[in-house]
DNA sequence: TGACTGAATTATGAATTCATAATTACACCC
DNA sequence: GGGTGTAATTATGAATTCATAATTCAGTCA
């Protein structure tokens, strides 16, 4: 084992992409927009070399489409790709829990535990900021908690391709109550150590988190779109 | 739905992303080495910019790693990444598994079918290339019969990480016997059409794979490294 | 008036250039 | 002779430049 951990200096395109990453996950990069190059070198104060890099990535990554002459634009998520993408995510959870059970320390199911209290408070206020907040808490530290990091690398591509930030306005009181209910249990079979039952509970949680989405998805098609 | 196919002209970039990741599954760039930016830029005929955008894509994608100003070097795949990524192909292919049975049409049915018999032929000659590539055939055409792009992508890097051209040689009798034998139960389930079971065969393939090619490292290593 | 043609403008992909960090080579000191 | 410090060389990250493809817009003709 070496005495000295290697020096980690986040390159210029690193950085870039994570940045560039967020201001799709965060919506601030409509889908189907197209990425503004220039404007981006300016605001971040970088060549388009770095820039483009970035966007290279980001292209294999799936949050934007390069169409050769024509630049890039951001990915729009479609039903299909939802559609794919939640059993995929779900299996990952699935494994993540089995494994968590195996190897999660105290110190990690002590987080755990404090964090599934502030939900429950969030809640019981019906405080959507914190709860969504506390519930992201809990599946990435499940997640890391599984000690694989292939398994979080792809869970983090896989969930940040379906977190957009709109989603969060659209929980329905019965789906959250719903969601408090898998979570107890998540917590109880967490709590025997049984990778079996979280497993099961945490892939089931994220078939339902499915449902609801496309519900929600449905329901706003019904209302007509508002543009 | 178009009239024409839009026209797909391969990005030098792109290309070069496959090609340099072929270079690396193929083993003719080794672990651990660093990556001759400037030969390859002669062999291909191209400049560093494109090529160092493909770098950045195969980093992403976890084939090389990029130190800061000392460029990049061919990922080592460790015994604790194999350890890591085995489940997470393992739970890929069950879930492709599953959708397989819901989606596969007669084509796909009749092509698995055909390499499947072709795998049998190569296993009584023990004619090791045709055999992998039979195997290979089936795993992909498995893949491609859930009809799930997102699961597709995923499970392909993952197997490519794995893929190294020197795990060909490593496989025993004794192994090669029960992957028969377990793909042999794997076509049953399949013409069964029993999602259920295909998934749990080929998981447990995928783990025993796992297991042989562990046990095949640590004979090597118990010989001793040759170099 | 509207559609088509073609020139002008813009944006993109890739090559080149430039500044700087890292590596190597070498002299000097102990 | 081994080790340290410094200069020369090399390689890398990023900016800039350049050629070309795409888009826009004006002018022409039906």
């Amino acid at each position: 084992m070496p005495l000295t951990e290697t020096i980690k200096r986040p390159s210029l395109h690193e950085e870039l992409v994570d940045r560039l990453r967020n201001l799709v996950v965060e919506d601030a990069l409509k889908p189907g927009e197209k990425v503004p190059e220039k404007a981006l070198c300016e605001s971040f104060g970088v060549s388009r070399t770095p820039l483009r890099e970035a966007l290279k990535v980001l292209a294999s990554e799936g949050f934007v489409v390069l169409q050769a002459n024509r630049g890039a634009r951001v990915a729009t998520v479609t039903r299909q790709e939802l559609e794919n993408t939640f059993p995929v995510i779900a299996r990952l959870e699935q494994l993540a829990g089995e494994l968590a059970c195996d190897h999660i320390d105290a110190a990690g199911m002590a987080w755990i535990e404090a964090r599934h209290d502030a939900m429950a408070k969030a809640f019981d206020a019906r405080d959507r900021q914190s709860y969504f907040q506390a519930n992201q808490d809990i599946h990435q530290a499940l997640i890391h908690a599984a000690n694989n990091d292939i398994l979080k690398a792809h869970h983090k591509l896989l969930a940040a391709r379906v977190r957009r930030a709109r989603f969060m306005a659209n929980l329905s009181d019965d789906r959250w109550a719903q969601a408090i209910e898998e979570h107890g249990r998540m917590m109880e079979a967490l709590r025997r150590r049984d990778g079996e039952s979280l497993g099961q509970v945490m892939k089931q949680h994220m078939m339902n988190k499915f449902a609801a989405h496309i519900k929600a998805i449905e329901d706003e098609a019904d209302e007509g779109p508002d543009k």
